[in-house]
DNA sequence: TAGATTGTTAATCGATTAACAATC
DNA sequence: TAGATTGTTAATCGATTAACAATC
């Protein structure tokens, strides 16, 4: 039988599919052998049946009566996020918010291994960060397809952001992670996710007035609710 | 007539805002008196019906044959997103990703100013970071009480974030934006946000292995397509 | 006037939730 | 066996997209 083309797994599954692994990792250091979908679901504020589905997206298997085996389970979801094998990727822009993934070790337990660091100022080039070298962004084209990194992580401010993507395109970057609030322009087949703080912000802070809004009682600082004794 | 419930406005919706607005100012900034929707929509390859729909949510008129007027548009995105009045917001781990936030100007913006950072360890206490004095957490309950602080975000490890939660609830913060890799267990009315680095790097790397299984050919170092000479 | 563009209603699509059968 | 839990199909819900009428 022919690769028939895998039907893609919708995104909100599989935002919610590394959430399912940290759980069960936990309930596997405590020594617990199975979990229902029903206690999954009550620990992360889930629909069981979601859990489910969720989990069967990913070719999780359970048995009826039982539940789901949380070592297959752990197993499983390292094996279909690509997280046994580990990719590796370069970072652009060695500014605070770069400096702090750089110092995210942890990535490397989710498969993503930053190998080199890049940025456009001479002052931080030759430098290391958390053990990671600096390099001189024009280096970076040949570098990336020399050493076939497929992942490029942007952190430089909005202005810079396309210049980089191109550079990261002009290498054969395949996935690109990016942080800078900008919209990219790029070819076709390049995955990006844009990690748009501004964007999280705005729903977060409309949601909040909105939230006030309906209760305008408790809104002022000199409660109006209460007449002055 | 009563202030009837305002529908709540879609997440999608909210988050697709700002890039609106980012837009919209630089076509200000270019003198521009009016955008269609259909130029909108191929600025940010969005559907121009979806663009429509989103200015309606957020209360924006346009006129038909002329479309919408920049300078309003601009304006009522910033009235709407709640950006002309400014909330002070108590940040949580001035470790580096905490450090990068607080460096962040822009979000004032965005109407978020945060006004104090708070960390557990005793040897980052009593610095300034960006300029942001950094208090001991203990103390954070009763200035955010005092503050009439509304917003918390947490910066800290997975392990400290929900006893950072507990805190900021305890100061009677109504909103959180919590950057911790973990679901925090909160009392009904708090708005969280997560931004779960971990979650869209899983969906980053599944897509992109994803992608790559789809093409074989291309796939090994030494391609195994072209037969050797 | 004619035509472009908004406003608005309907159709489609996809994800979530519910219902129920299969099974250990 | 009985009952809990998965597997799977159907119903609901919400967001996106399409269609068309209103209007400047």
């Amino acid at each position: 039988m022919t690769a028939q083309a895998a039907k893609p797994v919708p995104e909100p599954t599989l935002k919610r599919l590394p959430l399912y692994h940290r759980l069960l990792k936990e309930l596997l250091a405590a020594g617990r052998p199975t979990v229902s979908c029903t206690e999954i679901g009550a620990g992360l504020a889930l629909d069981p049946t979601q859990v489910r589905k969720d989990l069967e997206a990913a070719g999780v298997a359970g048995r009826p009566r039982i539940g789901y085996a949380v070592t297959d389970v752990v197993d499983q979801l390292e094996q279909f996020l690509g997280w046994k094998k580990v990719n590796e990727a370069f970072l652009v822009g060695a500014g605070s918010l770069g400096s702090a993934l750089l110092g995210y070790r942890k990535f490397e337990e989710c498969g993503l291994k930053i190998v080199a660091a890049f940025d456009a100022d001479p002052a931080r080039v030759g430098r290391r960060i958390h053990g990671t070298h600096v390099l001189a962004l024009p280096k970076l084209p040949g570098l990336a397809r020399r050493m076939h990194v497929l992942i490029g992580i942007i952190t430089v401010p909005a202005e810079a952001a396309q210049g980089v993507a191109d550079l990261l395109v002009e290498g054969g970057i395949r996935a690109i992670w990016n942080f800078a609030p900008v919209r990219l322009h790029l070819p076709e087949g390049i995955i990006v996710h844009n990690e748009d703080l501004y964007c999280s912000l705005a729903a977060l802070s409309q949601k909040l007035a909105a939230a006030l809004a309906a209760e305008p009682a408790r809104r002022s600082r000199t409660p109006a609710a209460t007449p002055a004794a």
